[in-house]
DNA sequence: GTGGTCTAGACCACT
DNA sequence: GTGGTCTAGACCACA
């Protein structure tokens, strides 16, 4: 609505999947901070408020650390990062072949599938 | 998928996602009646309005016809539902690559993920 | 500050923890409605946004569930409570005797202790 | 406790707890120098201000001794550090017996949960 | 009426 | 300037 958001998801939970995206593509590292809660709220045309509580959520995942009056980092803990983009990995492919499977493809047709898709680029 | 979120889509849309798979899978076949918005509002314990708009959508989509004073009919057009399954296929497909490439992930890697998970059954 | 709240602890926390020593005490059952986060707000002359993150704490701790337009109600689940009852014990004793050890006291000062005091009532 | 939660305690009364634990302990022995207010800033990455609010609580709770020019002390009425020891553990006795109770716990649960935890070790 | 989300604006502790 | 908390008030989907 506000800034270039799909309409279904909560904004709090789109910009939850934006920075773990970021962190899974490398784009954020171990360690970097991110945007003051008040910046992002800038970029985005969003509420600080909203901001805050996506990085709350992000802390409970332990993928970002705050640290009082700093601001809020990427987590140093490289263990965490590694199997978060595991886990990602692994949860996409895991939906998608049950998704297949559930409209009737088998193994076969999923495999051409991908390969014809991949074979595109 | 990382955290522990409601669900987030609305329900009608849910509806509409559950009827498409079931057309899809070939459970419901062409021409075939759908239960009635009140059945179907009993069987999943929602509102009925709720079903009426997942109904109107999968109109809207070609997908079924409403008969008056009759029901609503899975639509007679194979073409359509053949068509169908191919488009969700080739979505399906498509956003699964598009979201693993934002990750980080080459076609390489796409693949053998994929093949792990499918010997795995 | 606004209802018999004390300073330290941030109001949202004292409510998530006030409702876990109901629970735990079985004022509240399983399956049983809380208030909802206006009357709660009401009640306690607070906010009922600061309700709301209180009851999406407990939520998040699989305590209590809500349902979308009824409220929200004690989990059924019978035995989270008593794994949480046991949890909070000994979770009570562990931080006392790491304290009182802290202090200097042994395990007999610290039954000693302990019996006089409950000799006391 | 139960979740993960920010500590929430001011960080000044932490300290204040830190010092009086340690001169419970013995650690800090009757009339003996504290660190400056910029020495303990430094080695717990506190601000100054910060230990000198922190001073001036113990000293007001008769526990240590501001000489001018000459630094913070632990005072030398060892009546009052008895005292202190001794209030701190009914203190800690009465509130351990006081949650557990409101929690529903009756005298001999508590003890036995006691002599569990400690048998432990 | 019920919870869920969002905004605007405020105050606080900490650096 | 930074995150954390809180309020007041609004709108939404759902029952």
């Amino acid at each position: 609505m506000t800034g270039g958001f799909n309409e279904t998801q909560p904004i709090y939970y789109q910009l939850v999947q934006k920075v773990i995206l970021q962190i899974v593509r490398g784009d954020l590292k171990a360690g970097e901070k991110l945007p003051s809660v008040r910046e992002m709220g800038g970029q985005f045309k969003v509420n600080p408020n909203t901001v805050q509580r996506a990085y709350a959520d992000l802390e409970r995942l332990n993928v970002v650390e705050t640290r009082r009056g700093l601001g809020t980092f990427v987590t140093e803990d490289r263990n965490r990062l590694t199997q978060l983009r595991e886990q990602l990995k692994h949860e996409k492919i895991d939906t998608f072949i049950k998704d297949m499977q559930e409209m009737g493809f088998n193994a076969r047709e999923i495999k051409d599938g991908l390969n014809e898709h991949l074979s595109d680029n």
